[in-house]
DNA sequence: TTGTAAGCGTTATCAT
DNA sequence: ATGATAACGCTTACAA
């Protein structure tokens, strides 16, 4: 390995000169500081990393943390966040949590919060004061953090407006008896709807139904425990056997993942869609343009999410001072009107 | 930030003993080091990783790095290598390499080498000779490596093999006329098999089409530069389009996410798949079981996989001193029938 | 069985 | 404008 003692030697100079050129400290004068670099340059000399962290605190990484790598839309998103912090001139490294609260843990205590100049999490499990606790003081940007006074600033997708459009979209198209597939509907009755994404996006569907004077009840909504692809495709036959759902002829699932699943459902028991039952799904994942029929969908823009995410976290990264309350943004979103909702 | 300096004070210990009793060391007695863990539990003591790597050069960190996140093949391999990483007691980290040389680059001597015992690499541009450079020293896996004379232990996906099953599949149905989507029929003219995946494939096409007595030319083949979706549906358009490719009753696609947007462009053309056109992929993606039809596919076994790669990697981590000849593994792979070549 | 002390390769604070 | 020289928090001979 060839250390800074090495460039500092073979330049003739001393171990800071070379540590303050390399960095571009103005204090070296240009030429000494050329000189360093091409001697650097041709020893293929790296600053070790973990002497620099140990040092200063700093290394130049951002840590994603996300629950699920494997599905569509957390994999598209840490694509867009590790595009957006490259571009940025950081190194993005990104794991997996599992949605496991040890996981969660384990990652933020073992490496996120101590190899990252910040971390970009996703909690499932970990409670916001928690995490204030498991951060070492580093700072962090949550996705779709829901507790009620937040410590960290966060951004949000659009749920409730997105949740919204997507309803008021089915009644556009002349939808009369609409299930949302995902929640379930004690949640609406007990109230405990601010408090999470899917109670949000509950909100959001109420409020398209009220505004079009449609009553509402259990007939409105499919509990779906886990929103996994086997599950969604079976509570699509569930639904068309169940007397509850009777007459349905607009479904708004939760994600694309679950729509996309539930689709291949409908298509078991020979539903046509979007003839005998439109659908639509949210996130907008890739797939969804692929599908046949094509599904409808609130496509979340990842890239303004990725961009207003990162954004947030590097400026409390560089500028270490600043503060005050918590920021809450929301991700750009647009209703994508595709086959699945298309009617003559 | 809580040291070990720390612990050792409140439990009245030297740092020394706090260090070997929270790694175990047998010197400790089991009631000094039980009292310690306790001591360093209760002050929610944390080994600062940093440190740690300086002193020792371990870190407890596996690397994966892999081209895109975004696509549903790589991402379920990252999952399935994160899930077994953390289930032999490592910590997994992902990074993007955007299939770009630099990047790779970049990931490797600034991150990956630096603060992984091992890492797991997918090479798309930098040569196996350069690898041994960028290492350090370190242990590397790589995924799908080529090269003729390896300097890295890898394992591969049954290309050859695979592609042979899926070829002699469509044969078996009663296909005719059988076009594999990806391969350029040039690359087979100039035989450059033998040095890449696709090349490989191509190979296990050929034994197929042989096999069965079946004259090869460029009919058999429709050339794809960018193995993305969107492409992959124009691709279906111009190939019923074309001339050469009149009377096609079977297709094979190097990869599951062509064989899906490609499905959805045959089905913008009104052409049924099974019926008039059966189609298969290649790498058994989740997405693959909830097309409509639902695709048959050549399924890589990523558990299988994952297991063999961190297996090899983690044997090199730990037992420094063996070597040898790179070894080369193949993962388990099967033939999955579904709807796509679905024959009455 | 436990403590002492010398690094690991940087960065930062002083001097010069 | 540059050079000595302490840290940073941990591991590991070696000494006690």
């Amino acid at each position: 390995m060839v250390t800074m003692s090495d460039v500092a030697k073979a330049a003739g100079v001393s171990r800071a000169t070379v540590s303050y050129a390399l960095r571009g400290d103005p204090r070296i004068t240009e030429s000494t500081a050329k000189k360093i670099r091409e001697v650097a340059a041709s020893l293929h000399y790296n600053a070790n990393l973990s002497a620099r962290s140990l040092r200063s605190g700093r290394t130049g990484i951002i840590g994603v943390a996300i629950f699920e790598l494997d599905r569509p839309y957390p994999s598209e998103m840490s694509a867009a966040m590790s595009r957006e912090i490259a571009r940025r001139g950081y190194q993005a490294i990104v794991q997996q949590t599992s949605s496991s609260k040890d996981n969660e843990i384990a990652i933020l205590q073992k490496v996120t919060s101590q190899l990252c100049d910040g971390m970009i999490f996703s909690p499932a499990q970990v409670a916001d004061e928690e995490l204030r606790a498991l951060s070492h003081g580093k700072p962090m940007v949550l996705l779709d953090d829901i507790s009620p006074d937040p410590v960290f600033d966060s951004v949000n997708t659009a749920c409730e407006d997105g949740a919204f459009t997507a309803v008021r979209h089915l009644i556009n198209i002349g939808c009369k008896h609409i299930v949302a597939i995902g929640p379930s509907y004690e949640m609406l009755v007990e109230d405990r709807m601010a408090t999470s994404v899917v109670g949000r996006r509950l909100l959001g569907c109420l409020r398209a139904f009220e505004q079009s004077d449609i009553e509402v009840g259990p007939s409105n909504f499919l509990h779906l425990p886990k929103w996994d692809p086997e599950p969604s495709r079976a509570a699509a036959r569930a639904m068309l056997e169940s007397a509850r759902y009777q007459g349905v002829d607009g479904v708004f699932c939760f994600t694309d993942t679950i729509a996309l699943s539930f689709m291949r459902g409908l298509a078991d028991c020979g539903v046509r869609v979007p003839d005998d039952i439109a659908m639509i799904g949210f996130d907008g994942i890739s797939d969804s343009e692929y599908s046949v029929p094509s599904l409808s969908t609130i496509r979340t823009n990842l890239d303004d999410l990725a961009h207003k995410t990162v954004d947030l976290l590097i400026r409390h990264i560089e500028n270490e001072g600043d503060d005050g309350a918590p920021q809450r943004l929301t991700a750009d979103y647009e209703l994508i009107m595709r086959e699945s909702t298309r009617r003559r």
